[in-house]
RNA sequence: UGGGGCGUAGCCAAGUGGUAAGGCAGCGGCCUUUGGAGCCGCCACUCGUAGGUUCGAAUCCUGCCGCCCCAGCCA
């Protein structure tokens, strides 16, 4: 939509500073020299799991810079392994991409789609004296590996003849051999330094049944071997991937370069640590299937898919990608980075509204039984466009347990005996009495009058008060439940063997017996609100008419609760 | 003891030989019918460290230190 490399960042500033970064500088010299003459990335899941924030970031990075440079951006789905993939993860991670507000237009690929001509890539490396058929097994060829330090030996495989490699990996595919019992590997150096250049398998046996090409093939490439020619078909001109592959580098070339075929480049780049969460694959399959949360879009997970229950939106997570950058060092994040993008993002778009969490009643002694007024709310300070609602006020309402202290501290400006508070958007009220249950002590009720010439907006109104509270009239308040959402981790850094013990055991508070202003009846899934005072909600797929579930997408900044912690 | 990377504030991150951007967090203050939002100010005499080159170094050179990745028929 935008011209190219200057689309918003730091929206808050009005600026749109040019994004800089190490990847876009190599973009630059290659455009430059000549190397490449379009920019054409590619974003390369493997389907065996949902997508997390991590990928979020290699999703912005991928297609927001093809975006940037008038080029395009594949998806392509690398489904080497049948045994861990799954079609439940292709699609979801597309709903994810799209939600993101990324597309691939008619660039939807998979690995799989070019099996056959890998087969023949392959072939013709073996008839180049540089692949072999190997009978080794797993454990052999490990034992033959050598270590970190010293080189590994050559199998005794590694010179049959062409022929005899040649009618080898046909009858491998042809299916006459099982498992693990025969391997192609690239003939290339068993004392390289570099682990990943011994002799690397490119195929090995697996008679499992692919989500795409079924029966087919019982023999499947490996990473290394599909990865770059899959890249080099697709005309990719730069392979963004991260910091683990560089090793990987020299294999990549080494097999374009053998090939003779188009040279894409490959640029690593350093993934995304976030504080408080988890983010490998491996760590959250295990909490879905642990039952630590309710599935791969549970609120609480740093999948997309939960990011988006939870009520982030996607230009929140855009904003995100830009503000922690691209690098190549090791870094973990901040969770209040995304936290804040998430604020200023919502502040600016999110309709307001008066919803009472923890409700006490409140009775107005002097106001006349029966009677209602409707005012006039504001929907968005933040933005005049969104106008105003009108919302019934009457002698009983609900207020905010909180908001209310028979003994308050020095610095508390709420509700307490004797003191003023605003209601807002409706009177200024003054605190009279406290009625209390006679068995547990607890607060029934509280009592108080108002002071008839403060309705908002009339000049009595502007008196100062030293706070306003937020209320929903009790006769039309529409009962929802809250859940209140925290982080899923205790500590900032879940990792180790024991990360399990770390996971917050109050991550989720649910509360019940909330009291919404009554428009939020109509509310609809995945609608998003500012609960005032509060923090940012959205409507939970769970939520029923008559039934209203909310999300605690994340709070507003409270530094009352700051002072009081200390 | 091999190879590949990375070290700029509590956390990210610009910077590419001319005298340390920006964001988050934090701390002060202003303003406020959301203790929201907004606004103002403070927050690296120094860039892992020790030398060297230079009129001048975070940027160039050398040594040292620290951290990450690699020994799947995973990606």
């Amino acid at each position: 939509m935008e011209d190219n490399k200057s689309q918003g960042t730091e929206q808050e500033t009005g600026q749109t500073p040019e994004k800089r970064n190490f990847i876009r500088e190599i973009i630059d010299e290659d455009l430059k020299s000549g190397k490449y003459e379009t920019v054409h990335t590619r974003f390369p899941p493997e389907p065996n799991g949902y997508l997390h924030i991590g990928h979020a970031k290699s999703i912005c990075l991928n297609f927001g810079t093809a975006k940037d440079y008038k080029g395009v951006c594949n998806l392509r789905f690398d489904d080497t392994n049948p045994a861990k993939e799954d079609v439940e993860y292709v699609e979801s991670i597309q709903e994810d991409i799209t939600w993101l507000g990324f597309d691939w237009e008619n660039r939807l690929f998979y690995a799989s789609d070019y099996f056959e001509k890998l087969f023949e890539y392959a072939v013709i490396l073996i008839k180049k004296g540089k692949a072999y058929v190997d009978d080794l097994d797993a454990d052999e060829i490990r034992q033959h590996r050598g270590t970190l330090t010293e080189p590994g030996k050559d199998s005794p495989y590694r010179n049959r003849s062409v022929e005899e490699n040649l009618d080898l990996f046909e009858r491998m595919r042809k299916g006459e051999f099982p498992d693990g019992s025969k391997t192609l590997r690239a003939k290339i150096d068993m004392s390289s330094p570099n682990i990943n250049m011994r002799d690397p398998v490119m195929y090995r046996i697996l008679h499992a049944t692919h989500h795409r090409t079924g029966d087919k093939w019982c023999i499947y490439p490996m990473y290394d071997w599909a990865h770059g020619q899959s890249d080099s078909i697709e005309g990719i001109t730069h392979s963004i991937c991260t910091l683990e592959f560089e090793d990987h580098r020299p294999l990549y070339n080494w097999f374009v370069e053998q090939l003779q075929i188009f040279h894409p480049r490959q640029i690593e780049f350093a993934r995304l640590n976030l504080t408080y969460t988890v983010m490998s694959k491996r760590r959250l399959l295990q909490l879905v299937q642990e039952k630590h949360v309710s599935g791969w879009d549970d609120p609480r997970m740093p999948t997309i898919s939960g990011l988006r229950r939870r009520g982030y939106t996607p230009e929140s997570i855009k904003l995100f990608a830009d503000r922690i950058g691209v690098s190549k060092a090791d870094s973990v994040i901040d969770v209040s980075v995304l936290e804040d993008c998430l604020r200023s993002d919502l502040n600016k778009r999110a309709q307001r509204v008066m919803a009472v969490l923890h409700p006490v009643k409140l009775v107005i002694e002097n106001y006349p039984e029966g009677q209602v007024e409707e005012l006039e709310a504001v929907n968005n300070p933040e933005d005049e466009s969104m106008g105003t609602r009108k919302i019934p006020f009457s002698k009983v309402l609900y207020i905010e347990r909180d908001d209310f202290m028979e003994n308050p501290p020095k610095k508390y400006f709420r509700l307490s005996p004797g003191a003023e508070v605003r209601l807002r958007y409706a009177y200024i009220i003054k605190c009279t009495g406290v009625v209390k249950d006679p068995k547990t002590g607890d607060i029934a009720e509280l009592h108080c009058t108002y002071d008839t010439e403060t309705k908002s907006g009339s000049p009595a109104s502007q008196r100062k008060v030293k706070g306003t509270i937020h209320w929903v009239s009790a006769q039309h308040a529409v009962d929802a439940e809250a859940r209140v959402y925290d982080r899923l981790f205790n500590v900032p850094d879940p990792g180790g063997d024991n990360w399990k013990e770390s996971l917050n055991p109050a991550s989720l508070e649910v509360v019940k017996g909330c009291k919404v202003e009554p428009g939020l009846a109509a509310a609809k899934v995945q609608d998003r609100f500012q609960f005032e005072r509060l923090g940012y909600y959205c409507v939970d797929r769970d939520s029923q008419p008559g039934n209203l579930i909310f999300n605690r997408t994340v709070t507003l900044r409270d530094t009352w609760a700051k002072i009081n912690k200390g």
